[in-house]
DNA sequence: AGATCTTTCTGA
DNA sequence: CAGAAAGATCTT
């Protein structure tokens, strides 16, 4: 007797595949367990299960599934309404997003590997050279899989060597599922449990003319311990290695591996608990009046007004309900400050989760939180925690809600954590909360607009004083000496101050590198990237020229290209650059810079963090990095280098986004009750944006970039698709998009924009093309999204048009 | 996505 | 024209 499953695979297809399942065997099976199917040639890999019927499909003859991981689901019905509504919201497959979603580990499939045919002999086969190299390597490696043969030939085409053995039958191609998950072990000695008087005085019989082991089994016989590690051992007694060796040899002591898990931070001794101040008390009141009301509450509370204390306190009252808290922040950096933060109140019940931990410690928490384990009530984490299989989900905060980190837009599917986490909040039918001291323009205005509830905290934290914010003028104030150029006198002069005050001060600079060009001074040639239409950025330490899109990278650097000139100028400024003057200007002060290239490491974030934390250096220059969150209570000067690259970038949302970076990169200062100061160099020191930010004026901002919004139908009144195509041949690009954003003006009312290039019009050899569909919020968003799919399908019948590549964003950041 | 089948490219 | 690389197709 068999019945049908219905099947989500983890691929780019919008399909859902039918299988055959043998009921005696496996009438168990749930909905959200994990299958192992064949798929196409032969291949095996891992479904989700998400229908379970009788209905025999007509077209095909289903095959029949390898076999049932799951007794249990991993995911659960709520979950698969998610991924549901994200695969038809964001316009991806549902395969996509279940690859986003559940960490790689529990996604098991099989790989070909070749081996060895024993019965046949390899004496005088006459093969071409590759196969015997191929054959060498089985004897010595066992096994080969299809993409260490590509790169141990160093050849693309490695059918030719394969057909070759297999038609000789010297290998043959298996195909075997590897559970990769590793919990994590220790080795640990234990000490016998219970001995009896009787047993000891045989021990120390034993033991009587082995002098160290005598004394290690002595010195840990009274201390009550079960187990120890080598180096414990080592340091009770100052014995050996091999000592503690001979007493398990001699079976007085066992060795065993223990599971344990992966530590995450030191969990403290005791739990502190948080107090709040009067203003904070209060916007705790109103946010659990305003969740009476509305599902979703805004906590507008100015830069260091103690919003992290505010939500440890909800997050208490949910904890006693052994309920779990989804606690989101935009990125790793501001993990690692919180984390330290936070494991002060919850120790035990916080679990981190974000995509630079192993795939092994992903899985770990994944399993804790389907099981409401104790260990993982808190969830701190980046945008993917959206994801994870909450059981028991009590409440979502969302901090620093404006960040763009939270939109995934470089591949599918492109959701935005923070409207994702509001949709996933109604499915558990809890509350969220949003906080930012600059929120978007779209969450301000759902709250203005009693969509959402919203509590407004205007006071800082202890009453300390806003930093005075000082707009320099590049254009006539004096620009430092030869070596220091990029810094007006008076940033200067404020950086000296915090040398004799011993304070410290962060320099923010949003291009990394050295100079984003070279500029050859006698034939004015600029370096690009020869993949990309970008210039090349120069690296000082590594002394080469770096493509920041496709990674291309150049050497060979001393003269110019066009002209035999080696007089190359290096344009624009880059940490690098200010870390560099900054050292010149300042010989005794200690300077650190963070940006992507210092922070590729897993704990390189938080060593730096740290670092300046325990004031270990002075200066602090970075990337956008250094905006988020931060909280350090020696920085008394924030010094942003140059605003104008902030201030023209070309998105609708530049004026927020400028506004929102200055501000929370000054909220970086006056983090105690010293006077602190921003410094913000600009060339276009009238510009409107540099007005608000001289008041604090969040509301002024807000107010006239609604206006814009309203006047060129930007959201929060129309809701955006961005479409984008990319192919190599610009000619065949063009045809493509013009033809199908002709056939979606035929079907779709909407405004479209474009077609048109972006800013960067090709990258890695790629030419690029978009259009813009704006959809005003009263009209349909469904019917334009079903006419550009319809459009999509239709284009793919159009041969020439085939190969072109097309990445639909819904709500896109820019 | 990835294996495999099909078309295009490259250099004599 | 081969041989190899790039592109197209199919997956239940």
């Amino acid at each position: 007797m068999s019945f049908y499953i219905d099947v989500i695979v983890p691929l780019p297809i919008d399909i859902i595949f039918t299988y055959r399942i043998n009921k005696s065997e496996y009438g168990f099976l749930k909905k959200g367990s994990r299958v192992i199917v064949p798929f196409g040639n032969s291949k095996l890999i891992t479904g989700i299960v998400c229908k379970i019927h009788n209905e025999t499909p007509t077209l095909y003859n289903p095959k029949e599934i390898e076999y049932v991981i799951d007794e249990i689901p991993i995911v659960d019905e709520r979950q698969l309404e998610f991924f549901k509504w994200m695969s038809n919201y964001y316009m991806c497959s549902i395969g996509q997003v279940i690859k986003n979603a559940i960490p790689s580990l529990l996604l098991l499939k099989s790989e070909s590997q070749m081996v060895l045919n024993h019965d046949s002999s390899l004496e005088n086969l006459n093969l071409s050279k590759e196969s015997d190299v191929v054959i060498d390597l089985l004897v010595k490696n066992k096994k080969i899989s299809f993409h260490e043969l590509t790169d141990l030939v160093g050849k693309k085409n490695v059918n030719k060597t394969i057909n070759e053995l297999t038609e000789k039958s010297i290998i043959k191609l298996n195909n075997e599922i590897y559970d990769y998950f590793k919990s994590k072990k220790l080795t640990r000695i234990f000490f016998p449990k219970s001995l009896s008087n009787s047993d000891l005085n045989k021990i120390n019989d034993k033991l009587i003319n082995k002098k160290s082991q005598f004394k290690l089994f002595n010195k840990i016989k009274n201390l009550n311990k079960e187990n120890y590690s080598y180096q414990e051992l080592e340091k009770i007694a100052s014995v050996s290695r091999s000592t503690i060796d001979n007493l398990i040899k001699a079976n007085v002591l066992q060795k065993r591996n223990v599971e344990v898990d992966r530590k995450q931070f030191e969990v403290p001794e005791s739990i502190e608990k948080v107090y709040l101040t009067k203003d904070q008390k209060e916007a705790l009141i109103q946010i659990k009046n305003g969740f009476k009301q509305k599902n979703v509450c805004l906590l507008h509370g100015v830069t260091s007004s103690g919003k992290t204390e505010i939500y440890i306190k909800l997050i208490e009252d949910y904890i006693k309900e052994k309920k779990q808290i989804l606690f989101l922040v935009p990125e790793i950096a501001l993990t690692t400050q919180l984390v330290g933060r936070v494991k002060k109140y919850f120790g035990d019940l916080l679990s981190v989760y974000h995509s630079k931990y192993s795939v092994d410690h992903r899985t770990e928490i994944w399993k804790k939180v389907l099981n409401n384990d104790k260990k993982s009530r808190v969830i701190l984490g980046a945008r993917s925690s959206i994801f994870l299989p909450f059981s028991n989900l009590g409440l979502i905060i969302i901090d620093e809600e404006h960040e763009n980190a939270y939109k995934q837009y470089n591949t599918a599917p492109r959701y935005h954590a923070r409207d994702s986490a509001i949709y996933l909040s109604s499915i558990h039918n809890v509350k969220t909360l949003l906080g930012s001291a600059t929120p978007s323009v779209e969450s301000y205005y759902n709250a203005i607009s009693s969509k959402y509830a919203l509590i407004e905290i205007k006071k800082r934290f202890g009453n300390f004083k806003f930093p005075e914010i000082i707009i320099q003028d590049l254009r006539t104030k004096k620009v430092g000496n030869k070596e220091s150029n990029n810094f007006s006198n008076e940033l200067i002069n404020h950086i000296k101050i915090c040398e004799d005050k011993k304070t410290q001060v962060i320099l923010f600079q949003n291009r990394r590198g050295y100079s984003p060009y070279l500029e050859c001074e006698s034939c004015g040639v600029v370096y690009k990237c020869s993949n990309c239409d970008v210039s090349l950025t120069f690296h000082k330490y590594s002394n080469e020229l770096k493509c920041h899109y496709c990674g291309f990278t150049d050497k060979n650097i001393s003269k110019c290209k066009n002209c035999s000139n080696s007089n190359l100028l290096k344009k624009g400024i880059g940490t690098q650059l200010v870390e560099q003057e900054i050292k010149l200007i300042f010989p005794k002060l200690k300077v650190r810079r963070m940006d992507h290239d210092t922070t590729k490491s897993k704990n390189s974030f938080r060593k730096i963090i740290d670092d300046f934390e325990e004031n270990n250096f002075d200066v602090l220059v970075g990337t956008q990095m250094v905006t988020k969150g931060l909280d350090f209570k020696n920085v008394t000067l924030v010094g942003v280098v140059n605003a104008d690259a902030l201030i023209f970038f070309p998105s609708f949302r530049s004026q927020e986004k400028c506004y929102q970076i200055l501000q929370q990169v000054s909220g970086r200062a006056g983090r105690s009750h010293m006077d602190s100061k921003v410094v913000i160099q600009t060339y276009n020191p009238n510009h409107q944006i540099f007005k608000r930010i001289l008041k604090n004026d969040y509301r002024g901002m807000f107010n006239e970039q609604l206006n814009q919004r309203l006047l060129f139908n930007y959201p929060p009144y129309s809701r955006l698709i961005k479409i984008t195509m990319k192919h190599r041949d610009l000619n065949n690009l063009d045809q493509a998009i013009v033809w199908f954003s002709s056939l979606l003006r035929k079907r779709i009312k909407n405004d479209i924009l474009g077609p048109e290039f972006p800013i960067i019009p090709r990258i890695k050899n790629k030419f690029i093309k978009q259009l813009l569909i704006k959809i005003s919020v009263n009209n349909s968003f469904k019917n334009p999204k079903s006419a550009i799919l319809k459009s999509i399908k239709s284009m793919g019948t159009v041969s020439k048009f085939k190969s072109i590549e097309i990445i639909i964003d819904v709500d896109p950041y820019d």
